[in-house]
DNA sequence: ATGGACCCTGTAGCGGATACAGGTTCAAGG
DNA sequence: CCTTGAACCTGTATCCGCTACAGGGTCCAT
């Protein structure tokens, strides 16, 4: 039965795992492209047929992107994944570094985050001469 | 005199700016290319002469993508900057706009970094069946 | 005059998608 | 069963901000 649109043979269309999963139709095309997804079974007609494995697998992709994981990374951590527990101790030490490589990231942006209003601050001063804000991107004053 | 190397006629050959301003030659060129940094002249055979001036513009353009503006916000301030203190009220404006950004991107990143702690820290909870990480990243825990 | 460091140009590549054009297939409604 | 139009298919171009390369030409110290 299932009745609702677009379903091949009981499987998921791309648009359909595309809303399921929050991730752009398109995008999930890429992602088979560069190996990130295997490619799936294909509807005579040569329409994708996702399973729920497919899904949860790019649910994976998604979770692990939103949390920074380059897609080089991903592919390392797939690999892991299914390679079993055995690389925990590799995934925890990857999620670190990962981590890590964060903090620093956060550190830069403070900084800029710091110079930026302090810059800023200073067109409060009162009549100044020039705008003190292009007076420091011209590096006259910092 | 400045019988220094690559002295075109008392300017600055490419090279040079670059070092002088620690950007990459290529970096340079490009920036020409898209018009954030106005054509120089150029020696009998063609190569780019640069003056002060245009050292000064480098050092603008590196200084506000370093504190992380786009090109193309740069693109702005620097119209901005050759308008005069007129302007003054926009640029604290673009200025505090890109802060805004940046505070949303540091509290993004913060996240990140919350989640990643959080979830390697189970990996520490001994005896684990399967991957606490590779667990999150299918979202079937969080 | 020569050698080698520099410069010139156009073009391709990176990551991580996103968008389009031009054509095919699917599935729901009549 | 047939029509419609939404969704799918493919390949390719685009975005940002550079960086790197190839295959040549110029500059200037010796």
């Amino acid at each position: 039965m299932t009745p609702i649109t677009d379903n091949v043979a009981g499987g998921l269309s791309r648009g359909r795992l595309a809303k399921l999963t929050g991730c752009n139709a398109e995008t999930i095309r890429y992602y088979e492209n560069i190996g990130v997804l295997p490619p799936p079974p294909r509807s005579a007609g040569g329409h994708r047929v996702y399973s729920d494995e497919h899904a949860r697998r790019l649910a994976f992709v998604r979770r692990s992107r939103e949390l920074g994981f380059s897609l080089e990374q991903v592919r390392g951590l797939l690999v892991l994944a299914d390679a079993g527990n055995d690389s925990c101790a590799e995934v925890k030490a990857m999620t670190l570094d990962h981590a890590a490589l964060i903090r620093h990231k956060i550190a830069d942006l403070r900084k800029m985050q710091r110079v930026l209003t302090e810059i800023a601050a200073r067109c409060d001063d009162g009549a100044v001469p020039v705008c003190p804000i292009i007076e420091a991107l011209y590096g006259d004053s910092h």
